[in-house]
DNA sequence: CACTAAACGAGACGGTACGTCCCGTCTTGAA
DNA sequence: TTCAAGACGGGACGTACCGTCTCGTTTAGTG
């Protein structure tokens, strides 16, 4: 028998690829109860309800998607690597991810408060990680190193988001939009 | 009787209402036909299903605040002018507007697609509709007018959605974002 | 599509059937409703709840028993006459009924009180019945016409339901018991 | 800690009122252990299922009732008196008896079996204990020992289950019914 | 007095069924 | 013909228990 701990994470992971295969809501408890090889009385042990569970499903993956977001930058030496690394990163999981490929497609309203700046929370979270790179950086004159590192996350989610007429898998288009369109006019020329 | 265009107004009107109460998961059909005083089988005759229907009234709360928000900034004569006006007006929209209020509370994920950028055709409307007056402004040197339609879109969106530090009640300090922040480097100094 | 009355029938009639399987505790409503080519909700729509469908399933049976009873009783032209065709007809029934037969196995408790004597409107009913035939016949002297008829509903009911040392498929046995046993001391000799 | 019959009495008891205060099926096993004091694993280890503990609370307290029954008949010198006390005791018995009140409103399937004739050994054992009373007794001629036994046994239970239109907390009453109704016929005269 | 074995409390779990809600379909009858 | 009214099948949700099982603890009884 699993550990408590070990019980929720088997059941997310379950659910998880519950949604994944068929979106959220036609995944009903039966389903992930069955992937998980659980009861469905289980899930309300552990979750409540359905919508705390699917609640707590985006929020685990959210959770693992910013934190090998942060894994694969890493290795940054500056702001601008930060945001190039970052972006193709971020751009990469998104493109790859089976499950946020389906959400987006069937209910893309469910993920999107994750990186959507309307939860101002992400952003900020964003900006915080920013912050210590902006201060490392030299800034054009009067520039605020914290209204910098919020311009940026807000960029960052932008593009991450929707990249529009850039590619972002080719390390050309990624430095020329950090070089030119997010960090033109910030850092000192 | 009414005509067929305005049957499938009122029933909108009647679901926006539910939707206000109650939030979308707690709107029925049963709730919303008897809001428009008519029978839940008109509903399938109009609009097919519930997921039709919910999506019918979103597209069409979107028409409506975003021909709202033309309409708001039909007096601008610049594109800072533009820009200021229409965060002012959105950002008032989004916080007076009953449903928004209640369905950012409830269930955040269903009107983000909206104003997001991920759904990217949202940006490129806004991208469209700047370009004339940034065609019209007298840009940095270098600057391509539809990269910069771009970005502010980009920003518009981010900011209307969330203002952040800002307070986009104050004319002042929406100027100094449009000024500064949005458009501080692109237009010619 | 059947009209309402035929539904009540068909499912009281599928779940008298399940019960006659399976006995009232096994038999669920999935059970009921897959016999009866309903669904589960319909169920409910006409009855409200388990409890009240087992409910109904035994006033039916019941109102059927005594009909039947009845029916059989219908030439009888004295009051002994009564007492031996209602005696053998009732025990015939009990003794061929499936259903009872099931039921009085698996789960005595639901349908005794309809025969026993403790919920005392199926004795008086019966009382009812007899008092005609008692005040057709010549009564021994001081014997209260009513009286006679409780009397004999309560010995009815009681062999009725436990023989005991009779065998009351045997015509002489009936005549037996019901001239000296029943009948003995109350018609004038 | 309690001895293993004892403990076997206190899980009897705490059913037994919980039965008396929510009736058979409103009472859980949950409910059971709390009112024993005892966990739920205790109630299947000492009783194996919820029907069996059931069946076990029923047969404990259908002992008990006779157990008190036969008591309160000990000093009764005839035939004539022991079914007089023997009514008496026994309607006081049930009328003051909560669970048989509460059970009798509710669910009086559960209990009928003790009391009705259905179940013959019921009717046997009442018949077995009054053939000595009988046997003693001065019959009417031609009457069969064993045959009156069963057939007061009959009336005994009938009018103990459903007094009808006597009233047995009257000692005046109780006489009559037994002298002339039950007994008539039967004793030499 | 320490030690072991049985009894017990606590509670997680699978499973079954209940009662409810609501969707989408269909029929019927009235305007 | 269109629509309101509403019955129906189907499916899922959330809840309640049951019966099983496994821990850890307490209590007896024994060496």
């Amino acid at each position: 028998m699993a550990s408590e701990p070990e019980q929720r994470e088997i059941i997310l992971q379950a659910t998880y690829a519950c949604i994944a295969r068929w979106g959220v809501k036609r995944t009903s408890l039966e389903d992930a109860a069955r992937e998980a090889g659980v009861s469905r009385a289980t899930l309300y042990r552990y979750f409540g309800s359905r919508e705390q569970l699917m609640n707590a499903v985006v929020a685990w993956e959210y959770r693992r998607f910013f934190e090998r977001l942060i894994d694969d930058v890493r290795d940054a030496g500056s702001l601008a690597e930060v945001m190039e690394l970052g972006l193709q990163s971020a751009r990469k999981a998104i493109t790859e991810h089976e499950v946020l490929q389906m959400v987006l497609q069937t209910e893309p309203a469910l993920l999107e408060p994750t990186f959507s700046a309307i939860g101002s929370t992400t952003r900020d979270r964003v900006a915080q990680f920013l912050l210590p790179y902006v201060l490392e950086a030299t800034l054009a004159p009067g520039r605020d190193p914290e209204a910098v590192a919020d311009y940026l996350a807000r960029m960052f989610l932008s593009y991450m988001g929707a990249p529009g007429r850039w590619d972002l898998t080719e390390s050309d288009q990624v430095k020329s939009l950090v070089e030119y369109e997010l960090l033109g006019g910030i850092l000192a020329s």
